[in-house]
DNA sequence: ATATCATGGTAAC
DNA sequence: TTACCCTGATATT
């Protein structure tokens, strides 16, 4: 259930636990066995992430795809880096420790630590449906419940990419990757509600995002593509490049910027305080008071407020 | 215990 | 549009 933050700060877990490491790929599910046993023994040379696909190249120039969909995620054992907020892994705070389990698909979670009876245990006995496991001598990796788990050659790799709208995180020029997304935004008559869904317009963006960035803009999300003014297009992206940067620094959708730092604090425990929108359906809007609806929109929930966003 | 729903996407009607 | 994929949390019986 991750939107785009979510996989970036998966991407840069691996890159700091099992980038340059040759790994033990297996799978003990067994639905991913051929897959795993042509990976197997290599060294993982990078990890990167592309709107919500993960893209692992290893040595012999095998990619693995992944994409998480509804409810993939990823399970860390052992030695593993903290994704410190702000980025830096260097200090004690940022150096490598035992944990139990770090899932990473939602909000993530963290077993109470048992650091001496981990380290004896490993590597852990997978639990459930685990479609891949990568391992090194210290950090296992569990991938399960994926809708995407496959090895690519570097051409299919580099196409799969190509089909991607512009991500601010996987790109060195944010201002040509905005005009590209402006371009492709501006150029359809669709709802814009429905192309800030679309990957291949912008890449990362989810049905949470999706409906905050629209409230933050105060737009309406019926609004053809075609009808909204560039510089909204170009302020759309900018919030974007904003609340993705954020959700990658804390993993948390936090899209309220109307909080103190004491409600700030409670909306890192409460889901419920995060968002102007979503999952709000018949709240008063924080703002106008008028009651939050939700539409269907393309199979997806759409919440909107019809005072505010016109 | 069983049903429903979810931060997603594809492929088949 | 709908079915499906295949997991886990929450809601309902």
């Amino acid at each position: 259930m991750p939107e785009g933050h979510t996989v970036h700060r998966i991407a840069r877990q691996l890159g700091l636990d099992l980038v340059g490491r040759r790994l033990a790929v297996s799978s003990p599910q067994g639905r991913f066995a051929a897959g795993a046993a042509r990976l197997d023994g290599q060294v993982l040379v990078s990890v990167e992430a592309v709107g919500k696909q993960l893209f692992c190249t290893f040595e012999r120039g095998d990619v693995l795809r992944v994409h998480l969909g509804l409810y993939g995620a990823w399970d860390f054992h052992g030695l593993l880096t903290p994704l410190v907020p702000g980025g830096a892994a260097a200090g004690s705070l940022g150096a490598p420790r035992v944990r139990s389990v770090v899932r990473m698909g939602e909000d993530e979670r963290e077993s109470p630590a048992d650091e001496g009876g981990l380290l004896a245990a490993f590597p852990p006995d997978p639990v459930g449906q685990v479609r891949v496991r990568l391992a090194s001598d210290v950090t296992v990796a569990d991938l399960r419940g994926p809708t995407a788990c496959e090895v690519l050659d570097p051409e299919g790799a580099a196409a799969a990419v190509a089909r991607l709208g512009p991500d601010p995180a996987s790109t060195d020029d944010p201002a040509a990757a905005g005009e590209v997304m402006v371009q492709r935004l501006t150029s359809r008559n669709v709802a814009v509600g429905q192309l800030l869904m679309d990957q291949t317009v912008v890449a990362g963006i989810g049905n949470i995002y999706r409906a905050e960035m629209l409230f933050r803009a105060r737009l309406d999300p019926h609004t053809p593509g075609g009808r909204v003014p560039v510089d909204v297009a170009r302020a759309l992206w900018d919030d974007w490049c904003v609340l993705l940067a954020d959700g990658i620094r804390t993993g948390i959708m936090l899209t309220r910027d109307d909080l103190g730092a004491a409600e700030r604090e409670a909306a890192l425990t409460d889901p419920s305080l995060r968002h102007w929108v979503y999952h709000r359906t018949g709240l008063p809007c924080l703002v106008s008071g008028t009651p939050v609806v939700v539409e269907e929109m393309a199979g997806r929930k759409l919440y909107w407020c019809p005072t505010c966003q016109v």
